[in-house]
DNA sequence: TTGTTGTAGTTAACGCGTTAATTACATGTG
DNA sequence: CACATGTAATTAACGCGTTAACTACAACAA
């Protein structure tokens, strides 16, 4: 069946929903001159260490070619190093560096708090019960 | 409490799920070379007729920038009209055209087969629930 | 070894996202 | 009326999303 109104759509209705949640951290991560890609590859490396470049765009839901560009930024402020791996010339490594941990650790206090304040204004179950439901769409569209 | 990993963050998450959502969609809007959020103008422009741009962009999750080159491409392709608001002449008040509202009801059955292979994938109940949640969210921070 | 096919990454082109600045019009105050 | 303030829309600048094309390297077959 079809949505009745574009408030009931799904894809809309996720737009919408990250949108909301995203105006919260857009202030902290622009007073830190990292934009929204930018910061989600960073906390892929900084999971992970070292990763491939196609699963690191995998990871951090980036295409290929704004994987490119991203590196180039990342790579140019020290964030990231980036290297050819030992074995395939074609594949490139991308590790986390120093600079790149540092700010990762120095915005983490800040994202606790919009994360909490998310939280509690949603509420914990709520907000595990939609984890679940996304995780559980992603995992079968995917 | 921080996420313990990129795929519990909200937005990510948000982010990931919308993905593997449209992917299904836009071979279908490509076909018929509407963007995504173009396709989105139109269907609020369906649902409510005329609309002045400020609630049109709102309502279509777009940014006022993107509306106005929106505008232009479904202006120039007779989707919708663009006319001056009366008593206002800042205001712009879009139209669907017949050509806009044709283009919605081809595309109608094609949106039903996805929405309904997802809706059956996914469990109707889930869906259900998924939406009411993400409702929720939007409310209670935006 | 040579040619073919496949894969990883990059580049290119065009539209949108985002923020800031600007223009045009409206409203309110003296 | 004149001026300041506020609001709607547009423009500008730069980065990302998306698709397609291209380059470089790897794997594989003859």
């Amino acid at each position: 069946m079809l949505p009745e109104n574009t408030r009931r759509s799904l894809p809309m209705a996720l737009l919408h929903a990250r949108e909301v949640v995203m105006a919260r951290f857009r202030p902290m991560l622009a007073a830190h001159d990292v934009t929204e890609q930018q910061w989600r590859v960073l906390r892929v490396l900084s999971e992970a260490g070292s990763v491939e470049a196609t699963e690191l765009a995998d990871r951090a839901s980036v295409l290929p070619p704004s994987l490119t560009r991203i590196i180039k930024a990342l790579e140019g402020r020290k964030f990231i190093t980036r290297n050819k791996a030992e074995g395939d010339g074609r594949r490139v490594v991308l590790t986390i560096a120093p600079a790149g941990s540092a700010l990762i650790d120095a915005l983490s206090p800040e994202r606790r708090v919009i994360y909490d304040d998310i939280e509690r204004r949603f509420g914990h179950e709520k907000l595990e019960q939609l984890l679940d439901l996304l995780e559980t769409l992603i995992d079968g569209e995917s």
